[in-house]
DNA sequence: TAAAAGATAGTAATTGGTTACTATCTTTTA
DNA sequence: TAAAAGATAGTAACCAATTACTATCTTTTA
C-alpha cells in the first residue's frame, strides 16, 4: 500500500511523472506541455521535476519507453490468443484502438516526436518502437499468405503501412469530432474494408 | 516579373509569408515555427511582420486559406478529368499525395492544429476544409455504388475515412524514413488494397 | 529502543534565454 | 512629398533549469 503521505519514493514520483504528461498530452498539443503544467497536475512545484530528471527531455524518453512496453505487450497478447493469423491481424488491430483510446495522447506524441528535425533520445525511441511493430506486423501478414488467408499477390509491405495508416486516421477523425470514444465505434467498419482489401 | 525592389507591396509580403510558413512546416514541428524564424528565412526583421499581420494567429489563418484554396482546387480538377467514379478516385489520391510531397509541412500543420485544446480560427478552417473534402469524396463513392464500380454494401462513412487515412499513413511512413519523396512510391501499392477492398 | 545521523524528497525563489508583440524612427517608392 | 514598408529597440510574459534551503523518511548506534 502506497503511504499517504506526501512525499513519493523517486521510482514512483518518475511513474507518476510519466503518466501525468500521457494525460496531458490527450488534453492539448504535446509540444506546448511545459514542465510547469506537468509539476501543477502533480501537486508537486516544478522545480521537484528536476530531483528525478535531468532535464525535460529524459521525461520524453521515460514516457516513450513507458508506451512503447505498454503497448506492444499488448499487441503480443492479442496475437498470441488467435492462432489464425486473420483473426489475431483483428485483434491486434482492435488491442491498439483501445489502446489509445485509453490514451488519446500517445498517438499524438508519437507524431509529433517524428516531426522535430534533429533526432533527439525520444525520436530514436519512436521509432524503434514502430520498427518492432512493424516486424510483428508483416510475420502476421506473412503467415496468412502461407495459410492462404490473405491474397497471395499481396505486397505486405503496402499493407503494413495501410494498417498504422488506419489507425492514423481513426485518431484524426475523433480530432476532429473531439470525441475520443468515437474510435471505438468507427474502428470495426474500417478494419472490414481493410480486410476485404487484404483476404485472398 | 517581381520588380528588383526590396520592398515589396502588402498582398505579395503577406503571400511570401504564407509560403515561407508552409516551407518552415516541412522542416520543423509547425508549432515551433516562430515569428523570428519566420522573418528570418524572409530576409526581414521580426517586427516587419506585425506590420501585415495584426498577430501570429492570423498568420496561420491565412496559412489555412492557401492550403485550402490550392489543395481542393487540385482535387476538383483531378476529378473533372476522370469520368468514371473509381478513376476519378484514383486521381484525387494522387493529386493529394502529390500535393502533400510538394509541400511537406501542410499535413503536419493540419494535424497539429486540430489537436490545439482551444477552437482558434485557423483549426475551424481545417475543420472547414476537411468538411469540404470529406463532401466531395462521399459524393464519388456514392457515384460509384450507382455505377456498379463500388461495393453495393460499402459503408460510404468507413470508405472516406479509410481514405483520408490511408494519406495519414503514408505521411508518417515519410517521416520515419527522413524522405519525402518515398510517399510517392508508396502510394500507388497502399492504393491498390484500398481498391480493392471498396471496389463491386 | 530511542535519539542521533544521514539520506532522500520537495519547496520557494531566481536564473538566463526566448517568446509574441509594440512604439518610434528611417527608408523606399509611387 | 506623402504614404507605405521596413529597421531599430524595446516590452512583459513565459520557458527550462538551478540554487539554497526545509521536511520527511531510514538507518545506525549508544
Amino acid at each position: 500500500m502506497k503511504t499517504s503521505s506526501k512525499n513519493l519514493r523517486a521510482d514512483e514520483r518518475r511513474e507518476v511523472t510519466v503518466e501525468t504528461v500521457v494525460e496531458l498530452a490527450g488534453e492539448q498539443n504535446p509540444s506546448e506541455i511545459t514542465t510547469a503544467a506537468i509539476a501543477k497536475r502533480m501537486g508537486v512545484t516544478q522545480g521537484a521535476l528536476f530531483r528525478h530528471f535531468p532535464n525535460k527531455e529524459a521525461i520524453l524518453s521515460s514516457v516513450m519507453e513507458w508506451v512503447s512496453k505498454r503497448l506492444l505487450a499488448r499487441i503480443d497478447k492479442a496475437i498470441s490468443k488467435n492462432p489464425s493469423p486473420m483473426a489475431a491481424l483483428e485483434a491486434m488491430f482492435m488491442a491498439h484502438v483501445e489502446f489509445v483510446c485509453k490514451h488519446p495522447g500517445v498517438p499524438r506524441m508519437l507524431f509529433g516526436e517524428l516531426q522535430g528535425a534533429k533526432d533527439s533520445a525520444p525520436k530514436r525511441l519512436v521509432q524503434l518502437m514502430i520498427e518492432g511493430y512493424s516486424i510483428k506486423l508483416k510475420a502476421l501478414l506473412d503467415e496468412g499468405i502461407n495459410s492462404g488467408e490473405l491474397d497471395p499477390e499481396l505486397d505486405t509491405q503496402s499493407a503494413a503501412l495501410l494498417f498504422i495508416g488506419t489507425i492514423q486516421g481513426l485518431v484524426m477523425q475523433s480530432l476532429l469530432a473531439g470525441d475520443v470514444k468515437k474510435m471505438r465505434k468507427d474502428a470495426p467498419g474500417v478494419f472490414a474494408i481493410y480486410q476485404r482489401g487484404i483476404r485472398g
